[in-house]
DNA sequence: TCCGGAAGCT
DNA sequence: AGCTTCCGGA
């Protein structure tokens, strides 16, 4: 019924965008969503479908790219067509140059990835997640036969915000020929990723993971092709109407961090909502008051702190941006009341494990916040019945998706202007370079196997070649009831943690699901243990990203905390007042550290894009930076005193 | 133009 | 494994 390719093609951290050897499809996904591109190669007709406008240029860029001077179309064309049997790509009868990607395996599989590599504007700003995760954290292997069960996977968001970090990184050249070039930079400014990942900083992060590791909210949005939105312009989401007229890109941000990504703007106008959107948020200003005051169990005080609390979480956790981003989604009331299972439940046991590997690590101390927060959720939870539709992912929510895009792409840049030669030649350099940190690769691609029902089907008749338009339409659109992104956002409001039914509900789904491949338990214990802490990770930044710069960060900690340190603030500032900030600045300082699988001139030049990216934030990054990056240091800080209390300072 | 087998390379 | 190269066939 499968073959072995379409098993695991996905789920092979060799076969993931970012892996170290780049591979056709993510170069054809990465010259796919540059603009400068478009006259080479470009998304058309079809949802996934794209054409190759000029396929001596392509084999030219693929063949440098990989080093291989006499690639030719010919070549490069059995290449994809040796992805037929992955299911990969099909070819789209009857239109020359013209294949299909089989999305749906890539954008449930990959795009996590994708997404966060967009981000490739890896979170400067953010305390969460730190590269230096890598070394403290032990990610499940990601061979086939290791693919992390859907559970274990959606338990350890982390693991998603490290890979993307990973990948966003960019990656080893494959040629040693000095005609390779880091893009990241570009690309983090461009992806629509990028303005989350760094201005959004953990917030974004905070909010994608809560919902889903795999899928971000923007990542959805820019797949599901938004109104490519004019690089200028960075507004609210547009209409979903015209949504997919313009763009028709399934992939808008490339799973490889490349050059362009500027442009590829066009293609991810998720950036155009990011930022602004939600740093407008506010969660819970009410609490702002209390901050500048001194400790006290006023009972009043007490009394609407926690319901202030309470409706932080509570808004928290309802995440009614999320949709936001989507106006095109319909969000259904929850059908179930309210859930008797305790929300989240984190595993206690997990914490101080979560706990001994977050020491010293910002973002693991932003870990012990976001337990915090849980605890504090949860104190809420009992003591003011929450509202029934408290959290999304307690309900099975069903989404009216939009319709696969239709109709001819139709691309309003200078179609003309960008002659192919003067810019592939130097662009094909710069695409020529994809580090992979080495450092991480080890950390493989937790990716678990889930595909949606459509691609139940596609497995059948994917092979049927000869099918009509609309049976692949069938085939590879996504059927409106429930296709790649109703799974994905299905999986967004089932996160793992949430009830197990969250995931039967997924894997009802999805029969694919069924097939995939039992995490070995060794495979899954590390994930098992780590997810609580990664799972308190995602709240983390959140509330303070957003919310009313809360001095300390005390926001995020448990009411008992806070008051707690409240309490004892006086004397721990005098007994090690700077340390925290010193945790601080370290941690911040470490976030981009340096990668190894750097391959000479290639590896030179990455560091040193590291390094400019570790400066200043670009113009094009986001504004609101800064204050994310304030923001952020409270968070340390905060966090940093937590630790410091734990730890009896 | 496209397909896919076969062999070879890394 | 993932191509690359070559090639005969449709």
């Amino acid at each position: 019924m499968k073959t072995p390719g379409d098993t695991d093609w996905a789920y092979k951290p060799e076969s993931s965008p970012g892996s170290r050897q780049i591979q056709l499809w993510h170069f054809i996904l990465e010259l796919l969503r540059k603009e400068e591109y478009q006259d080479v190669i470009a998304w058309q007709g079809d949802y996934g479908e794209f054409v190759i406008k000029d396929p001596d240029e392509v084999a030219r860029l693929w063949g440098a790219r990989k080093c291989k001077p006499q690639m030719n179309y010919d070549k490069l064309s059995r290449a994809l067509r040796y992805y037929y049997n992955k299911r990969i790509l099909h070819k789209t009868k009857g239109k020359r140059f013209t294949y299909k990607f089989n999305f749906n395996k890539l954008v449930l599989v990959n795009y996590p990835f994708i997404d966060m590599g967009s981000g490739s504007g890896v979170p400067q700003s953010a305390p969460a997640v730190p590269t230096g995760m890598g070394s403290h954290f032990r990610f499940p292997p990601s061979t086939p036969s290791e693919v992390l069960s859907p559970n274990e996977e959606l338990r350890s968001p982390g693991m998603f915000s490290a890979v993307g970090r990973r990948m966003a990184r960019g990656s080893v050249s494959d040629c040693s020929d000095g005609t390779s070039v880091t893009s990241e930079l570009e690309e983090g400014v461009g992806g629509g990723g990028a303005g989350e990942e760094r201005g959004g900083g953990g917030e974004q992060r905070a909010f994608r993971t809560l919902i889903h590791p795999r899928l971000s909210h923007d990542s959805l949005f820019r797949v599901y092709g938004p109104p490519p939105t004019r690089p200028g312009q960075s507004h609210g989401p547009q209409p979903p109407h015209r949504s997919h007229a313009e763009n028709l890109s399934p992939f808008p941000v490339s799973p490889l961090p490349g050059p362009g990504g500027l442009l590829g703007s066009t293609m991810s106008p998720g950036l155009s909502m990011t930022p602004g959107s939600h740093l407008a948020y506010t969660p819970s200003p009410s609490l702002s008051p209390m901050l500048g005051s001194h400790f006290s169990f006023n009972p009043e005080d007490m009394k609407r702190y926690l319901q202030a609390h309470t409706q932080s979480v509570y808004n928290y956790h309802l995440s009614p941006r999320a949709f936001l981003h989507y106006p095109n989604i319909v969000i259904p009331q929850p059908h179930r009341p309210s859930e008797a299972k305790p929300p989240l439940a984190p595993p206690t046991h997990s914490h101080s494990h979560a706990h001994a590997h977050a020491q010293a690590q910002a973002h693991a101390q932003a870990q012990a916040q976001a337990h915090a927060q849980l605890s504090l959720h949860h104190a809420h939870a009992h003591a003011h019945a929450p509202p029934p539709t408290e959290e999304p992912r307690l309900s099975p929510f069903q989404f009216k998706l939009q319709p696969p895009p239709m109709g001819r792409k139709q691309r309003d840049g200078p179609a003309s202007g960008s002659s192919s030669s003067s810019s592939s030649s130097s662009s094909a350099t710069a695409l020529g370079c994809h580090s992979s940190s080495g450092s991480h690769s080890h950390l493989g691609t937790p990716k678990i196997k889930v595909e949606p029902i459509s691609d139940v089907e596609s497995e059948e008749e994917v092979e049927v070649t000869d099918i009509s338009e609309e049976d692949e339409g069938d085939v590879f659109a996504p059927p409106p009831h429930i296709n790649g992104l109703g799974l994905a956002l299905l999986h967004h409001l089932h996160p793992p943690q949430a009830t197990n039914n969250g995931i039967v509900a997924d894997e009802e789904l999805d029969e694919d699901v069924f097939k995939t491949p039992a995490a070995p338990p060794t495979a899954s214990t590390p994930s098992a243990i780590m997810a609580p802490g990664l799972l308190g990770l995602k709240n983390e930044p959140r509330e303070l990203g957003l919310g009313p710069a809360s001095p300390g960060g005390t926001l995020c900690i448990p009411l008992k905390l806070r008051f707690k340190r409240r309490w004892s603030e006086d004397q721990r500032l005098e007994a090690c007042g700077d340390e925290a900030d010193d945790k601080k600045v370290r941690a911040a300082t470490e976030e981009d550290d340096d990668e190894p699988g750097c391959e000479g001139e290639a590896g030179r030049l990455r560091r040193a894009e590291n390094a400019e990216r570790r400066s200043p934030p670009s113009p094009l990054i986001l504004p609101p930076a800064p204050a994310q990056r304030r923001v952020s240091s409270e968070l340390q800080r905060a966090t940093a005193q937590l630790s410091l209390e734990n730890n009896g300072c």
